[in-house]
DNA sequence: AATGAATGAGATTTCATTCAT
DNA sequence: AATGAATGAAATCTCATTCAT
């Protein structure tokens, strides 16, 4: 391993320290109130450090997005690119991997509509934006792929798959933001589950035919 | 019209053109980024003058969803008193009804959810507050009403009726939400619509037994 | 009485009722946190009523100072002009008069600080300011007369009458403004005459040759 | 000397540097009338950094009572710990230390009243409040103390110590404050000293028995 | 590379005062 | 004369970002 090679992994390692304490504190306070000394404290660096490795904040908060994604990418090829399930394994198999995205960071549907404001938007590097919308896309790609699978096999109706994964997007970050919000009332991890459980299941039966 | 009447009006009317104004100017940068001085200049009002009207920032965030909320709920009112409908006529109604709901404040949802944040929740007044709550409830009752004759009638399957309601409002949230996110690159309002179309669709058959 | 002279009267109740609520407003919550607002509705007046009255806060608040004043002369010419009383007996007579004024306003000497502040002055009219200095002058003087009179008869010591009219000023106003100050912590307005006292005597026995 | 104390007595610098602003803009134009704009631009800072060193305005304006006590109490430990002299001459020492007081900082007094409104309370933090206290009470306790070895030698009246030092603050107080205030007529701090002199002069005449 | 003190623009909110009615 | 809604200047405080060390 290079000098240079080294550099670049220390590099790295250090970024992913800073990404893990700015997800605690966006976690624990939300955007705004979250401030760049409070993510350095828990990152246990200086205020200045931060920017050595991230533009601003906006880019900061954006990259938790793109970390979400590539888990997310990740657990989808591994559900597309298993030859052995069924189209309708798939579709439960795809429903197991939001749960898993969503243990991940129960945040992260939160941080990707902030990502989303086009105030964000104009702090981001070209960079970083066209990386996300890369994954973005593939993401979306890969469940619409999924639902066509059924299409194709006859057993689902026939729309648009990217329609399709868009609304069963919607439905995920919809039911995590909304029962999230009820928090105060209910703040039941469980509860959550079981509503999300229960919205899959309504949307697999309507996709049927 | 007695004095005492006309003032009242006359205040009521000013309370209007600052939601209206606030409604413009929160849709255009977004809570955090709209400040009370655009809201003031927005109104054609100095920004002191808001403060007669609005205890504070939040709350006149707040009087936003108020009126949303007061919307959705003659709206919903009008299709549980018909009592020419069927129960799947009702849901119908009721699927144009969240249309008309859009329609009226298309950041409805952003709104909704901002609201919730505990920091804002704690600089509203109580009176606000507990409107707020009752009409979120009343509302999210009337549509488990609506779903609860289906069950009843056994065309639908038998979920609780206030589960269904919480997952029709984050699915209906939740389109909105992450097509306005997209935005930026497709700012079509008709895509938009079509694709609410199409999840309540799904969502429909879905409850279908 | 001419209809002239009833109007003036009529005027000089209101500046009256004004002041009194004043009076109220300001020992409830100091200078700065008393607003215009707060002082008319304790008045039951409008706002803009109290300017017709009064040419702002500052001489507002100037004007009760006035009002003190004029109380601590009418009772100190009751004492200088009394002529059945030994010096001795005056001083006592002054020593009791000024706890009538401790009565009659206990917030007096405070107010009487913030007055002199400069920034206050530049605010006051020519006249309001020429008569507040007329009647300190005036009020000095009588409580320096009290004094010469004992010097005269032999039994103070030789110190100029008004200095002494000074130091005995400053003891009473630092008396009251230092209990006043320690009253979160006792709140005893028995306490705060008993030190008062304790103080006058002292200061008496002080001037005894 | 470590980098860490190397770093501690400049922040120490600092806060002197602000302390000694923030006393000639205060003395200038009252606590209200300064601002913390004004305060950073007389210590040659930008206004956020005053908050790096002090929590809010009352705190830093707290601050300049603290550093008197503090002074005060040396000077009075001076005194009192001086076993050569009698009880008449510690008397006059502290006369003597009063003066000094006085010159260190014209404006104790009126910093020491604000201090102790109730509204400015609510703005300090514990700990500042706490040691505040402890001082004040500390220094009132070394006056009396001084006036009790007159009590105790038979050569002063007997009254509870702290009722004295009480009075004897009140008075060396309220001499100032009503100087002071006179000052627009009459800014002559030699006036002011022969005054607080003459008083002292009273007071202690007034002591012996 | 890392630091962290310092910056200073900017936001919310208050309130003395005005003025059309 | 009285009103009270509206004004708008001003003040405190925060915090993302910079830069000398």
């Amino acid at each position: 391993m290079g000098i240079q090679e080294r550099k670049e992994r220390e590099r790295e390692r250090r970024r992913q320290q800073i990404i893990v304490a700015a997800k605690r504190v966006f976690s624990e306070s939300g955007f705004n109130r979250s401030t760049m000394e409070d993510i350095a404290k828990e990152a246990e660096l200086s205020p200045g450090t931060l920017y050595l490795y991230f533009k601003n904040k906006d880019e900061l908060y954006a990259s938790l997005s793109l970390r979400i994604l590539q888990y997310l990418i990740i657990r989808l090829e591994h559900v597309t690119g298993n030859d052995e399930l069924s189209p309708q394994q798939k579709v439960d198999a795809l429903v197991d991997a939001m749960f898993d995205v969503y243990d991940f960071d129960p945040l992260v549907i939160i941080n990707m509509f902030h990502l989303q404001s086009s105030e964000t938007l104009k702090n981001l590097s070209e960079e970083l934006l066209s990386e996300i919308e890369k994954l973005s896309r593939k993401s979306l790609g890969a469940i619409g792929n999924i639902f066509k699978e059924g299409i194709d096999a006859g057993i689902y109706i026939d729309k648009h798959p990217i329609a399709l994964a868009d609304i069963f997007w919607s439905m995920f970050s919809g039911v995590i933001l909304w029962e999230t919000s009820k928090k105060i009332i209910n703040d039941d991890k469980d509860y959550l589950k079981s509503t999300l459980k229960a919205a899959f299941e309504i949307f697999v039966r309507g996709l049927k035919k």
